[in-house]
Formats: structure tokens, C-alpha cells, sequence
DNA sequence: CGCTTGTGCAACTCTTGGGTTGCAGCAATC
DNA sequence: GATTGCTGCAACCCAAGAGTTGCACAAGCG
């Protein structure tokens, strides 16, 4: 069952510092510290957002001389996207299934 | 701004009993005293969920005699999805860019 | 009409998590 | 080697939310 793994990348996403944070990221990777001048919060805060990001595989850390930085993973969004797509796929595909079915009612 | 009314459904997807309510009404429309029999939470706590799911769009309520059925919208969830991987697509262009730029000193 | 049953509203508890301040530690730099 | 600055850990506060119980109300059904 992987979709238990999907739930937490949403938990994740479903905050609004922590977009706020990727967004930050998008124009370069940056430490806590960096983060922390830009962004209306504390450097600690960040730094757990920025550990439940990594927890999820959305961000990765990146040791440059005694600080680290954070790169976002594109990837990992891709592919929670395409998960999500498949889900909601089944759900249109159960509708076709009996829209089927009460077509075949009306015919007989 | 699209991206605002995205995260309260990120919101709504990163809680567990959301999932296991989403995936009870992918059998069959059901109510919450329904839902009630079959998860180990109270009527109320589906109620609420329930209301959750339905102001950011993935559930919708249909009233059948006196009580009040649910169904899921796959295609708010398909939607949902062809959105985060537009995000996706755009980090990894960036780096696609970075990339680019990166070989382009080498070759100079 | 009375009974049953599903819904809705309200109050309350308790845990989770976002945010803060403070301090200790470590690694570059001068 | 001392200083500067970034990181990491810990304790704490507070609001949000997941869950509960209780009760009132409305709509079918005997």
C-alpha cells in the first residue's frame, strides 16, 4: 500500500508557510538562515518545516561549507501528482461503470 | 492567484480518516450515519469531515428522503493533480535552466 | 398519532502542530 | 587562538482541529 506514504506529502503541502518556503527555494536553494530574512517567521520554524519537507522527500539538504541549504525536488511533486491523477481517475471510471450499467437498465 | 484555494484541499487530502471516508463512499454513495456504521469514529467526526471535503470540493452532498448522501468528484481530484504536476513541471524547468546555463560556462 | 431514525447544533476534552525564545555547539574566518 | 555566525536541541505557549457526548428537531413509517 503506497498510498499510505501519499497521505503525509499532503499534510505537508496543506501549509501555508511551507508553500511559502518552496516558493523561496524556486528562485535559488537557501539556508534557514536566508529563509528566516525573507519569510515572516523564525529561523527554528523553518527549520522544522524545513525537516518535515525533507521527511516527505520534497526538499533536500545540501551541505555548502557550515551551512546547509535546500533544494526543492521537482520530481517528488510529479509524482504525487500522477498518483493523485490515477485516484481520481478510478473515481470517474466507477461513474462510467454505472452510468454503464443504468444504460443497460433503460435498454431492456 | 489559483495557487491560494489549492492548499485547503492539500489540507483536506493530509488526514487519514478523510482518506478512509473518501474511500468508503468510492464503493457506493453513502450517508454519515451510513459511514458511521462502518468506520471506528463517531457520526459527528464524519459530519465534520464531511464538511471539510465538501467546501474544498471533493465530496458533494445529495439529499435522498430524509437523509443525505455523498458522493466523491474524481475530477476535482484529477484537477487537483494536473495542477500540482504543473508546479512540478515548473521546478523542474528551472533546473533543466540552471542546467543549461552550468554547461554553457564549462564550454566557454 | 406515536415511534423510530437520520440530521443538525452546541459544548467540551485533548492532542497536534505552528511559532517563539533561549542556549549550547561547531565550523570558518581573521 | 579568539571571534563571528550558522546550526541544533530543548522547553514552552497557544491556537486549530479531531473526536466525543448530549440534546433538539424533522421526516418517514407502524
Amino acid at each position: 500500500m503506497t498510498a499510505s506514504t501519499l497521505v503525509p506529502v499532503f499534510a505537508a503541502l496543506g501549509d501555508d508557510t511551507r508553500w511559502s518556503i518552496l516558493a523561496a527555494l524556486g528562485g535559488a536553494d537557501a539556508s534557514a538562515s536566508a529563509l528566516a530574512e525573507v519569510l515572516p517567521v523564525s529561523r527554528q520554524a523553518i527549520a522544522k518545516h524545513l525537516a518535515v519537507l525533507q521527511d516527505v522527500g520534497l526538499v533536500e539538504p545540501v551541505r555548502v561549507g557550515r551551512e546547509v541549504r535546500y533544494r526543492v525536488l521537482g520530481s517528488q511533486l510529479a509524482e504525487t501528482a500522477r498518483r493523485l491523477d490515477l485516484i481520481g481517475a478510478q473515481w470517474d471510471r466507477r461513474l462510467a461503470t454505472i452510468k454503464q450499467i443504468a444504460e443497460g437498465l433503460e435498454s431492456e
